[in-house]
DNA sequence: AATCCACTGGAATAGCGGGGAC
DNA sequence: GTCCCCGCTATTCCAGTGGATT
């Protein structure tokens, strides 16, 4: 039934993309210096998740990259690699210069290696950029005369927020594409061709794809994941099609199994806390650290704690309610344990 | 209004561990 | 092997903040 796994991967990237031909036309254009042999001025990709903002620097970046070869790209996602040395390390990773670099280099040596790549010109997309912590890459890559830089955002406003007026000051002249949210028919129209390259024809409805574009409201990565599920659960039960029943227990599965799949990569010390929080359903923080310090053989201070609460909220476990005083933690969505409900 | 207090998050520092140089 | 360098995490210290209490 499944032809093509990978087309429902949300890290794949379509031959030809389905919606989003302005955004893409307004990147390109921004890009073209490169091919006169000039550095394109900063771009920046704005919207919520699963509007295709990363689908679409990819895809655009590899159409230049047909037209002018010599030109390297580095991916780098900011929600990972989120220091200075990280971002440098994995544009140098990307471009093929790393054969020597190791944790102990010199402080700027990274900075200089990358420095020395400019026999061609390098365009370095940074997905989840206001998740950066060290913005100082940002100004030493905006240093380097041969790097173009494509941003990808959240919102405009946040982004700039976090940046010290330095680099937001060099930054200000770029080009902005924003990306809105998928109507439903338009999601239906890219479900249906990732469909149709990755299954056997007749594998899925019509009306079930706007089943799951409905369900996805507007994120493609929600929409892929539910196809994606529901392929997966109708192969193991020997369907030759996808049944409304398999649909059914695949939109929830969906929507919960990114947020489990966090979960299982907090370590322990994070995993009881955000076990505390699931089981409550919302706790102070002295009662929180209190439980905390009950459960585990050798705690951690009260300190790190605040650190890994930050985190989870950062990886949308756990939402914090209230600034200071009076603060309140509690688990984001639906993710609260069932047996604590009376 | 003044003081207390619980809590947050920034900055500085220590210690760990990976990996190169010798 | 030992030494050294450095990034990364946890810890210590602390200023700031705003609700609670007097």
């Amino acid at each position: 039934m499944i032809v093509d796994g990978r087309v429902l991967r949300e890290d794949f990237v379509p031959s030809e993309v389905v919606h989003r031909h302005d955004e893409v036309n307004l990147l390109s254009e921004s890009l073209e210096p490169l091919l006169y042999d000039r550095r394109a001025d900063p771009a920046f990709l704005f919207g919520p998740t699963g509007v295709g903002k990363t689908c679409i620097a990819r895809y655009t970046l590899a159409r230049l990259r047909e037209q002018e070869p010599s030109v390297g790209v580095a991916y780098v996602n900011c929600w990972q690699e989120y220091t200075r040395f990280r971002v440098l390390y994995s544009i140098l990773e990307d471009v093929g210069h790393t054969f020597d670099i190791h944790r102990s280099t010199p402080k700027d040596e990274l900075f200089g290696r990358l420095g020395e790549t400019d026999d061609r010109p390098i365009v370095a997309i940074l997905d989840e950029v206001d998740q950066l912590e060290e913005t100082a890459a940002l100004y030493d890559l905006y240093r380097l005369g041969h790097v173009s830089l494509v941003l990808i955002a959240n919102r405009e406003e946040e982004l700039f927020a976090g940046l010290d007026d330095r680099v937001r000051s060099r930054l200000r002249a770029g080009t902005r594409v924003r990306f809105d949210r998928y109507g439903t028919d338009e999601l239906e129209a890219i479900l249906a061709e990732r469909a149709d390259n990755a299954l056997e024809p007749g594998t899925v409805s019509d009306g079930q794809l706007r089943t799951i574009a409905d369900a996805a409201s507007g994120d493609a990565r929600v929409g892929l994941g539910i196809l994606r599920s529901a392929a997966r659960r109708a192969t193991q039960q020997n369907h030759d099609s996808i049944t409304d029943d398999v649909l059914a227990d695949a939109i929830p599965d969906a929507r919960t199994a990114i947020r489990r799949k966090t979960v299982e990569g907090l370590i322990e010390h994070q995993r009881v806390l955000y076990d505390v929080i699931a089981e409550t359903g919302e706790i102070e923080p002295g009662e929180l650290y209190e439980t905390y310090e009950r459960r585990v053989d050798n705690p951690k201070t009260k300190r790190t704690l605040r650190n890994y609460l930050t985190k989870m909220v950062h990886y949308d476990l756990i939402e914090a309610v209230g600034k200071r005083r009076g603060r309140t933690y509690r688990p984001v969505g639906d993710a609260v344990v069932e047996h604590d409900q009376a």
